[in-house]
DNA sequence: ACCTGAACACCGTTCAAGT
DNA sequence: ACCTGAACACCGTTCAAGT
């Protein structure tokens, strides 16, 4: 009744070690902090009941769709987050979320929306400018489950408002840097593909060995601070920028 | 009998304007250059039948199958790449498949390195190394339908050995450039990221436009010379490698 | 206006049984 | 060794019909 996934996943976490347990401890993901400090989740969700307790009957509306579905992911990950696991979660028919949402993109766009809620601009030198953005976007991204991979796909797809909003702030930040207007949307595309990309992949990862598996050998981009190598990634960033200005500031 | 999103296609292809012609025969997309030469090939999909023209009854192997898996890749895009359709076309069961490999993700990573077989190291100065691994992995991307989408699929997964491969290639030109040890793996990962998402960009608004779609406004990393705007961000991230250099060279 | 029920056309993966 | 047939447990989306 449960999915093949998900009970490999509780077997995974009943089996960790005290020294796997405090790494768990460090991370920001959701599910992890969920899973320790109410380890009923796991059992609740084998009944498949309602994560929300959402009572059947009241009228549906989209905020509240949204926050079944964050939900959702917090504690089982992008792979469960189907419309049809929502809707059972919502207690309704799959069927009645097409009358909120067009499709699962449009869904997911507002779900990474949702995620993005607390990413605003700062006002400073364009430098730090980008270096905030760029802190915020991979905190905001770490802190719920598969967020980054969640959040890229919703960008790729052009269904993230907020997405589009930073991508401005980056690009004003390039022109304020003195990199002419045709090249900073570029510019501004490169620090969003690292930021997506560098997250995702150090999400995955903290994630996989959240679950107690053992990676082999490379461990890149992690490996002993990733706030450090994040920061240095986006230095390099920032001094390409510099360097590809037209214009002196 | 044919899948909705095909037949869609199917009908915007079929009205197309002289000028969208034009622009379908500027891009790469092998789909599309396969329609145009041969435009039967719609038309026997409608039937299901085997893209290959593989007889039923040979013994199936590795290159086979990716053989069959990269020819519908190109000509129905990576949403019809599945292991049921790709069994339909091989004539066997879809079991069948899961002898020559554990999973999807590993057949997708071979698709991958088939994609990406022509990418090879050149021997320059590092800034020249850089820029022309970027330049043939665009290349590549852009000859397959969806290419960039399902090779940065199988790089997050861990699944192609060539962009292993690549990867090593792109810290070493960061460690000839100057970079610390520990910091050549973010710079080269930047450098991918960059790359992957330029171009899974590129590609899919070439593909809109390929099949009649007018998008709104923002033209963003298209706009008018891709080619242009790419090398930009190339010449942006050497720049941002050069600036990060601990040591000079 | 909002939702149900049921259908349509699919998925990836497993595995006993066959040859 | 290699593959079939059939099953398991799912998908996203649509839409007549209900309230």
């Amino acid at each position: 009744m449960v999915v093949g996934q998900l009970q490999d996943f509780e077997h995974l976490v009943a089996g960790q070690t005290l020294a796997a347990l405090e790494h768990l401890l460090a991370c920001q993901c959701q599910y992890v902090h969920r899973c320790l400090r109410h380890p009923d989740v796991l059992l609740r969700s084998a009944n498949l009941n309602s994560v929300q307790g959402s009572v059947p009957g009241v009228q549906l509306h989209k905020p509240d769709v949204v926050d079944a579905a964050t939900t959702l992911l917090d504690n089982y990950g992008i792979a469960d987050l189907s419309m049809r696991r929502l809707a059972k979660e919502l207690n309704v028919s799959p069927g009645a979320l097409y009358w909120h949402f067009a499709n699962k993109q449009q869904l997911l766009g507002a779900v990474a929306d949702r995620i993005l809620g607390n990413v605003d601009e700062v006002s400073a030198d364009w430098r730090d400018r980008i270096a905030a953005i760029c802190a915020q976007l991979r905190d905001a991204l770490l802190s719920h489950t598969d967020g980054a991979e969640l959040v890229s796909a919703s960008f790729a797809a052009g269904q993230s408002e907020v997405m589009a909003q930073i991508l401005a702030w980056l690009t004003d930040a390039a022109t304020a840097a003195g990199v002419d207007s045709g090249h900073a949307a570029v510019a501004a595309r490169t620090v969003l593909y690292y930021v997506l990309g560098f997250t995702a992949d150090e999400q995955s990862r903290l994630q996989w060995d959240a679950a107690g598996v053992d990676l082999p050998d490379e461990q890149s981009v992690l490996g002993a601070d990733p706030s450090r190598r994040f920061g240095f990634g986006v230095q390099l960033l920032i001094d390409g920028i510099a360097a590809r200005r037209t214009s002196p500031v």
